[in-house]
RNA sequence: CGCGGGGUAGAGCAGUCUGGUAGCUCGUCGGGCUCAUAACCCGGAGGUCGUUGGUUCAAAUCCUUCCCCCGCAACCA
């Protein structure tokens, strides 16, 4: 086989903080498929994947789980590689941020840059919650409160280090000018540029003070390395890369990689900081940068919250590992988000997997049983109507790499499943069954099995990125020795002197909708919700807070936000202005005339330029939210 | 006027860059076949391509108005 070159495909390493979801596996499924099919057509590949495993949230998980930071990323590591290895993907090297190799290197990088003058010592501003030690942005907040504990942030100062992004703008601008591939889909070059760019790069933080979980700065240990510095570099220090030049021969050999493979929504830090970062270290750029869409799980993005999340490991659990990989390489389209449902997956199973491609190969080694007891051989007895059926194979992996090369995933296995669909109607123009009855016909039906089973090859062999296990279980069906791409050139590399199994065996069963449905759903029974418990209280603890009746008699949309409204509360003596974030459930027409409970000490607050004095007592699960109500108090009284 | 994406048959999507009879999958209706996993093959019905105005011999495709949906808004890993 012709040897094309190198190639060097990685993913974005996976944050150690939970077990992943689909849409995390989906991404190396997508990346195993490409490298899967540049190995087979000839590239020397490295495939690189791994886990990100540092920064307060885990180093917060642990502390709650009671462990030490790095047992906790352990054993996620662990689950995090379960779930890729069950996906039957082939990855050349798991990465890991804790590696010891790794955090030299970051250190040394860090420390270059600082001499350089391209980071410098400065504070970060921003907004602190107490409490859960972070900084938020603006848009972050939940109704101007810490987003994780609900309780009030105020301005502080924290000391870190700042990478000079506005430095390296302009050459940045002119490389993605220069290099239009550089980042896919093109689309979101466009986002980049006009978001980002243009407007001027801000210097980005890279240290922190505020956790020890970290690779230290070495020349000023109070701080730890910030994440982008410590994630991005493990495409090179994953190869081996030295800073003093060291370099090991993986980074010699694959260095620049031909394309990092990420969801869009890390695409900034890809496509901007990770290309600045290499230049301030003179190092070869990336060819390519793909940011791939979201798989979404029925109604909006996953979140634990409302209870969509959806596995990996348990969706094998009912399909099966190449049906899974079916799903997510299929339902996805280039560069928009995918959404999949449980009926989806299964209309597809049974359209595509069983009907199509398992239906085929079934009757197909059935009737080479039932005629010819299993022998193969091509009498070469052809007629105009197999031309089609033939070119049509032979023209097929051209069209897959031609997708391929577009990381047209979707697409090139439409092409396969068009070549499949195109067998089945072979079938029905050539009526093996009528020439069998007919003892002059059978070396005419001899080719006609030949032609068939020639065209599954073909598929089978093209099938092996996508579906490995069906592809090898089909060639094994086949008995053939005729596996690689290469003996695809020309049509009738099958042998004639081969035998196909006398029991094959059902590559993909039909799935019942209705039965699965209802397996899925009982297993899914959310187990109780288990809210995060807050720690128990002293009586004098809730004795703090007052709590009154009022009656809500004036209430408006907040004129700058969908998902607040603006009351007026009379509790008694006085009128409260108190803003909540209700709107989204009830009316303000309704609400007027409402008595509700009020907790009248609560520190005033802005809340998108509006002053709350208060807070309006109100539950929420998932069906919705309900304000609690009174009937029969009067406005005022105090409840305890 | 913050930025971006989307609005095409009952559902999910392709086609839009490079105008030229509106396509695919599922579903639905009818027919065929019996080798096969009630599968496979053929045919029909179903769309004024969100809306307004324009360019053109010709617009889903180019320009324009408005409406609706969904992400993102800088350190969040």
């Amino acid at each position: 086989m012709e040897n094309k070159g190198k190639y060097y495909i990685t993913t974005a390493i996976a944050y150690t903080s939970g077990k992943p979801h689909i849409g995390n596996v989906y991404e190396i499924v997508l990346a195993d498929s490409i490298a899967r099919y540049k190995r087979m057509v000839g590239y020397d590949v490295f495939f690189q994947t791994g886990t990100d495993e540092h920064g307060q949230k885990i180093e917060d998980k642990a502390r709650k789980a009671g462990v030490d930071p790095q047992s906790y990323v352990d054993d996620i590591a662990k689950i995090i590689k379960e779930q890729f290895d069950g996906m039957n993907v082939a990855y050349d090297k798991f990465m890991r941020t804790t590696d010891k190799y790794h955090e030299l290197q970051v250190q040394k990088i860090f420390k270059r840059l600082y001499e350089k003058g391209d980071i410098y010592k400065s504070e970060y501003q921003g907004l602190y919650c107490k409490d859960c030690e972070s900084f938020f942005t603006e848009s972050q907040l939940v109704n101007g409160n810490c987003p994780d504990c609900g309780r009030p942030v105020e301005q502080a100062k924290e000391e870190a280090y700042f990478f000079k992004m506005s430095k390296y703008a302009d050459r940045l601008m002119k490389h993605i000018q220069d290099n239009p591939h550089f980042i896919q889909p093109e689309s979101r070059k466009n986002e980049m540029v006009n978001n980002f760019i243009k407007p001027g790069l801000q210097d980005l933080c890279v240290s922190r003070t505020s956790f020890k979980w970290g690779i230290p700065v070495d020349f000023d240990p109070k701080h730890v390395v910030y994440v982008w510095i410590d994630a991005l570099t493990n495409y090179i220090t994953g190869l081996g890369f030295d800073l003093d030049g060291k370099h090991g021969q993986l980074f010699k050999k694959y260095w620049p990689a031909d394309i990092h493979l990420i969801g869009k929504d890390i695409l900034r830090f890809h496509t901007i900081y990770w290309p600045i970062m290499l230049m301030a270290l003179d190092i070869e750029l990336p060819k390519q940068v793909f940011g791939h869409p979201w798989l979404l799980v029925g109604e909006g993005k996953m979140s634990k919250s409302k209870g969509n999340v959806i596995y990996a490991d348990d969706l094998r659990k009912y399909f099966g590992t190449d049906a899974v990989r079916y799903i997510m390489l299929h339902e996805m389209p280039f560069s928009q988000d995918g959404t999949v449902t449980y009926e989806l997956m299964i209309e597809r199973i049974n359209a595509d997997l069983a009907n199509v491609l398992g239906n085929l190969v079934n009757r197909t080694i059935a009737m080479s049983n039932k005629y010819f007891n299993g022998e193969v051989e091509n009498t070469k007895i052809n007629k105009e109507i197999d031309k089609e059926l033939i070119a049509l194979a032979l023209s097929t992996p051209l069209k897959v790499e031609k997708k391929m090369n577009d990381l047209r995933v979707q697409d090139s296995l439409d092409e396969i499943f068009t070549l499949l669909k195109r067998s089945n109607k072979y079938i029905d123009e050539t009526l093996p069954w009528v020439l069998s009855k007919d003892v002059a016909q059978l070396p005419r039906l001899k080719t006609v099995l030949y032609n068939l089973l020639e065209s599954i090859r073909f598929a089978a062999i093209l099938l092996e990125p996508y579906l490995p296990e069906t592809s090898n279980k089909i060639l094994e069906q086949l008995n053939t020795k005729q596996c690689s791409y290469d003996s695809l050139s020309s049509f009738g590399q099958l042998e004639s002197n081969i035998k196909v199994t006398d029991k094959p065996t059902i590559l993909f069963a039909r799935l019942d909708e209705k039965e699965v449905l209802k397996k899925i759903e009982e297993d899914q029974k959310p187990p109780v919700e288990k809210k995060d418990e807050k720690p128990v209280i002293d009586i004098t603890d809730f004795g703090k807070i007052q709590l009154k009746v009022g009656t809500v008699i004036k209430s408006e949309k907040h004129p700058k936000a969908d998902k607040l409204l603006v009351s007026q509360i009379d509790i008694g003596n006085e009128t409260r202005q108190i803003v909540s974030g209700i709107a989204a459930f009830i009316s303000p027409e309704d609400f007027v005339g409402k008595k509700v409970v009020v907790v009248t000490n609560l520190k005033p607050a802005m809340i998108r330029g509006v002053e709350s004095q208060g807070m309006i007592l109100a539950g929420e699960d998932s069906n919705g939210l309900e304000v609690i109500n009174i009937t029969k108090l009067a406005n005022g009284s105090e409840i305890r």
